[in-house]
DNA sequence: CGTCTTCTAAACATGC
DNA sequence: AGCATGTTTAGAAGAC
């Protein structure tokens, strides 16, 4: 509440209303406008800088998550290409004025979707760490000015604490400093050990604020995520790309977990939470009843354009109004935590623990890059003895430990309410883009990375490996109309009713390297995969160690693998028995245990080819891409506008270089394809012809095996997306268009 | 418009 | 009888 009414000042102002460019100023300028506020107010203390600070930095991480929130639905987002900041990928998801968000789902598998979410999300991350490492030195600075001005007053004996010796090398190494904003140039006088002295007792006395200020912080965040969550589902089903009112504002209160990053560090100027919490008599971990007061401020936050009342200034927060907060922080803690973690609790967890240990090292979780990656630590360390060393020196079990252990809980529970909402968000995403618009669905199938991981490992070992793998990879068949499948077809958008799904097949869909890639989506997401069933079937058996499932694996197969058929199953079920006995290329085998279902390749490829009917014009229609391309036109404007910048060319030029790569590939196959039609079509089916296309059949085999034997999670996908060129070449298939005439 | 393919639904048979 | 499995038919729909 209090952050909300000190940030509202900033909020207002002209800048604020472009969330990047916002926050270009505020980094360029945050602290020195900070140190210029503290000369010409005298009444401003060190901690209300820091906290300005710190405000403004949330502010714009908030402005980030807003560009996020609102990039898929901005109607105008023009304003961001003025923006400094470079944003990569985020700006794929900022350029909405080029696509719609049903032309980016038809661009876009979902994967793609997915993976453009967490890379913005990462890239936020990045930036922001280097926005807060910047924002806390100016702070830093600053508030050794500030110190200095106020006088030396160190008399009491505090143990130091790390982040604060960081302090102390900062000042050892900056006998003089400039403050910039004043334009005066101030000559510290003071030893730093004096310096170092009043620090440590002004972070003694601010050590109960902070605490509260930051447990505040958490949970303004968990509010406003949850806030935005809802702001989101609405906007997802509301806000079509050419409204523009969107609740800016309180979208702007969205928290980013990189909030969390930087509370660590100010939660290192926290003395001891222990003591702080024995000061106020309170204990975090209780569940206080005294919450109905505070009833209101837990609303308020939600409020667009109201921010917290009474929260003109945290730092001035009597000690009571501190310790009732800490009761309503607490109580809150328990509420949101219970309520809303559940349904992700598994998986969430998974998640943030991997991101969290992203850095790690193989010696040592907590030590890396020569630094020690306790929070808001830093210390500088030559080696693993020395760093052990520190660490049972200074993170020893002491109350200060203990108190950080908490607020990475905490940090942690946040990033899972991140999680959590990301992941609904992106449910929302494609639940809209792939169903009707007014048939919203229920997101009753919570994301279970847990499981799904474990899954994905296990069917990677069991995949099929009979069929020859050519050493290239990129010969995996990808044409541009395979996009079908790749980009979830037209079809599939509508995932409820009678859906054809000819596409796949017709365009002889490498099945296993889609699913691969969106075997997670289409495990989670509740939206029908875009192949046949016979398809899906005979992938099901391929996939089986010995080729051969029975009726109920194959039944188990659909349900593990697709949300979808986790319900109607008698539909679905029946479809498969009929299409199982319909297809001459499903062989029931009478086994011992029973009968077994196989698969007759040669029938399989048989069945294949009329289907293409050898159509030149279908060839050439597919070749160049008809009907997609004023989608291409769209997508390649926007993909080249967010990713020029972006993508830091690196990868784009490695997509380019995938795309045209695949679009010779995709041509070749094409070629290929349309010979074995021809062969099958207008000669007798001998044996050779038969042969090539079996050949182009097990073209699809390698990128079924590479890719199912990914690593699969949200992490990685946001890796795989990333880096891989096979993940691009998804998204360049819509490029060749062009291209090719 | 006809053909092909796919999907859905349903009826029916068989075996446990 | 109930269920799982398997076969067959019919109709609708999309793509060509």
């Amino acid at each position: 509440m209090m952050v909300e009414s000190a940030t509202e000042s900033i909020r207002t102002t002209p800048s604020s209303q472009n969330g990047v460019s916002s926050l270009s100023s505020q980094s360029d300028g945050g602290g020195r406008e900070g140190g210029s506020n503290c000369d010409t107010n005298g009444e401003i203390s060190p901690v209300d800088l820091l906290h300005l600070q710190q405000q403004q930095a949330l502010q714009a991480a908030r402005q980030f998550i807003l560009q996020q929130a609102t990039g898929l639905n901005s109607p105008s987002s023009n304003e961001l290409k003025q923006s400094p900041v470079q944003v990569p990928v985020s700006m794929a998801m900022m350029t909405p004025q080029m696509i719609t968000p049903q032309q980016m789902q038809q661009i876009l598998s979902p994967p793609q979707l997915q993976a453009l979410l967490q890379q913005q999300q990462a890239l936020m991350l990045q930036q922001l760490q280097e926005y807060y490492k910047k924002q806390q030195e100016q702070l830093h600075l600053q508030l050794l000015t500030q110190q200095q001005q106020a006088g030396k007053q160190a008399k009491e004996e505090i143990r130091p604490i790390s982040h604060w010796g960081n302090i102390k090398k900062r000042v050892a190494g900056n006998s003089d400093l400039t403050q910039a904003g004043s334009g005066r140039r101030i000559f510290i006088t003071t030893t730093p050990t004096d310096l170092i002295g009043y620090i440590e007792k002004q972070q003694q006395q601010l050590g109960n604020k902070q605490l509260a200020f930051q447990q505040q912080l958490i949970q303004m965040q968990q509010l406003q995520q949850q806030h935005i969550l809802n702001l989101q589902r609405q906007g997802l089903v509301n806000l079509q790309p050419g409204q523009g009112a969107v609740p800016i504002q309180s979208l702007q209160q969205a928290m980013c977990p990189t909030d969390l990053q930087q509370l660590w560090k100010d939660v290192a100027c926290v003395q001891s939470t222990e003591e702080a919490m024995k000061h106020e008599g309170l204990d975090l971990t209780t569940n206080s009843s005294n919450t109905t007061s505070y009833s209101a401020s837990k609303v308020s936050p939600q409020i667009p354009h109201h921010p917290l009342p009474n929260g003109q200034n945290s730092v001035h927060t009597p000690k009571r109004d501190r310790a009732r907060l800490f009761e309503w922080i607490s109580s809150f803690t328990k509420e949101s935590s219970d309520e809303h973690l559940m349904p992700y609790s598994k998986g969430a967890h998974l998640q943030s623990t991997h991101s969290t240990h992203e850095e790690h090292t193989a010696s040592h979780p907590l030590f890396g890059h020569g630094e020690c990656k306790w929070p808001g630590c830093e210390a500088l360390c030559e080696d693993m003895g020395q760093f052990i060393k520190h660490l049972n020196s200074e993170h020893a079990l002491d109350d200060r430990s203990t108190a950080q252990c908490r607020v990475q809980m905490q940090v942690v529970q946040q990033l899972e309410i991140q999680l959590a909402k990301e992941s609904e968000r992106l449910q929302a995403m494609m639940t809209h883009l792939h169903m009707r618009p007014s048939e919203p669905k229920p997101f009753n199938q919570p994301l279970n990375l847990a499981s799904s991981m474990s899954l994905s490992k296990r069917e990677s070992e069991g995949f099929p490996e009979g069929l020859p793998h050519p050493p290239t990879s990129a010969a995996t068949p990808i044409t541009p109309m395979r996009q079908g499948p790749s980009v979830i077809s037209s079809s599939s958008l509508h995932g409820v009713g009678p859906i054809r799904r000819r596409n796949s097949d017709k365009f002889c869909t490498p099945i296993a390297s889609e699913l691969a890639q969106n075997c997670e989506f289409y495990k989670n997401a509740d939206v029908r995969p875009p192949f046949t069933y016979a398809s899906l079937i005979r992938h099901a058996i391929l996939e089986a160690p010995d080729r051969q499932l029975t009726l109920n694996e194959i039944y188990n197969w659909f349900t593990r693998m697709f949300a979808y058929f986790r319900r109607n199953t008698a539909t679905w079920k029946n479809a498969v028995r009929h299409n199982l006995s319909l297809h001459k290329c499903f062989v029931r085998v009478e086994n011992v245990k029973g009968a077994v279902w196989t698969v007759d390749e040669v029938e399989y490829q048989k069945r294949r080819p009329p289907k293409m009917t050898g159509s030149p014009t279908l060839v050439k229609n597919m070749i160049s891409g008809l009907g997609f391309g004023s989608l291409n036109a769209s997508y390649q404007a926007a993909l080249a506008e967010s990713s020029l910048g972006l993508l830091n060319s690196s990868t784009l030029m490695n997509s380019t270089g995938a795309s045209l790569n695949m679009l010779h590939v995709g041509h070749d196959d094409v070629s290929s394809t349309v010979e074995q039609v021809n062969s099958n079509g207008s000669c007798s089916p001998g044996l050779s012809p038969q042969q090539y296309g079996h050949q182009i059949h097990v073209k699809e085999e390698p990128a079924e095996m590479e890719e199912d034997c990914r690593p699969v999670s949200l992490m990685a996908a946001v890796n795989q997306n990333l880096s891989m060129p096979g993940d691009e070449r998804d998204m360049e298939e819509e490029l060749p268009t062009e291209e090719l005439e």
